[in-house]
DNA sequence: ATAATTATGTAACGAACGGTAAATAAATAT
DNA sequence: ATATTTATTTACCGTTCGTTACATAATTAT
């Protein structure tokens, strides 16, 4: 019978609950970026001091990574459950109209924090800057790869491109991210993701 | 005979010129966004120290205001320029190919200063953040006013919305910024804009 | 009880931040 | 020549940055 009774680790025990501050930490880092983000602001926010945080998670660019982290299995997991979709244009649906929805949550920072967290930075964080620019890639060879497999599949035109298709789509998102940060509604970004969907590859 | 002879001011003279420099503080607060730009770092890169930059150009801030106003009246003066296009199918045509140049020109930063110079930024920086957002705002508006005119002219179908049309295109500018400083070449861009330019609306 | 272990709070570290005081240099005005 | 004016240089200001040393508190192991 493995009913694993936890056994209280040896010390002191933590003031403070890891996955709470981490979400915590998400949400700072998503709304001011990974340089707009002070190690105060987090200290405050978390309801955590300094040191707890350095001895919990590291440091500052080590709490970055693990929000990052948690971001991408949280929130940003749409991207990759679109891409189960039986056809690329129901992908491509599910894609922009998840991310709508997701920019204009009102219960979390709008844009995404892939895009915004370190667009442009001081010289001491272009790391940071780089991993984002892989993320952001990664997503985007993620659609080209399902369309391929869509055109193989005969559900795509074989005349479609479809790296060229998947960094529209993604165009399209990072900039719906940029609207979102600048004020765009949900109803605005709506109307944008129906334009971007309104000329979807055909066979004539 | 009015041959505005230039009389020379009063104390010494200063050392730079002061447009120069200007345009040095523009290409380092466009790489690095508002707060990713150090005074030190300004100092260095246009070789005046920095109680001379204070003396000319006020405070970072203003400074980082004067620089913008270089880059409106200089870099993106295209934005401008396209609206006088004939055809409001012109006017895109010519916003985005000319976007997409100046995204890819390799003597410049890449990407749009406006759309990255502080989309995330510390509490400090809210205000630079908001006149941002306000300046992207206003090159979106002079397009849907531009589009409105020409639904007006039956240059446009009467069914079209100007202002989601306009934003459609600014969210496409927007996201080819984000992409053009994550690496995309010139050929990739230009792909992106194809795209977007194939689903123009049409009276059927 | 005592030792060992781990977390916490306080208070500070050196470095970098934006910004400036003060002495000096270089020009014009008288 | 001397006074006046303006820019430059150097050195520094107070604040905030990310980070940590250190004493103390809270827990388990013996």
């Amino acid at each position: 019978m493995n009913t694993t009774i936890l056994k209280r680790p040896r010390g002191r025990p933590t003031n403070f609950d890891h996955e709470e501050a981490l979400e915590k930490a998400l949400q700072v880092f998503w709304a001011r970026g990974y340089e707009g983000a002070s190690m105060a602001e987090l200290a405050e926010t978390l309801g955590i001091n300094k040191p707890s945080i350095y001895a919990a998670f590291g440091n500052k660019e080590e709490l970055f990574r693990q929000a990052l982290t948690k971001y991408l299995a949280g929130p940003a997991a749409f991207i990759g459950e679109a891409l189960q979709e039986p056809t690329a244009r129901l992908v491509v649906e599910k894609f922009l109209m998840q991310a709508v929805d997701f920019f204009s949550d009102e219960n979390t920072p709008s844009g995404c924090m892939i895009v915004q967290g370190a667009l442009t930075c001081s010289a001491g964080s272009v790391l940071i800057q780089q991993e984002l620019v892989a993320y952001r890639k990664s997503y985007e060879n993620a659609l080209a790869q399902r369309f391929e497999q869509a055109i193989t599949q005969g559900d795509l035109p074989p005349h479609v491109n479809a790296t060229a298709l998947a960094k529209y789509l993604t165009t399209i998102h990072q900039g719906m991210s940029v609207q979102a940060t600048s004020g765009a509604t949900k109803e605005e970004l709506l109307a944008i993701t129906e334009i971007a969907l309104s000329n979807w590859p055909t066979n004539n």
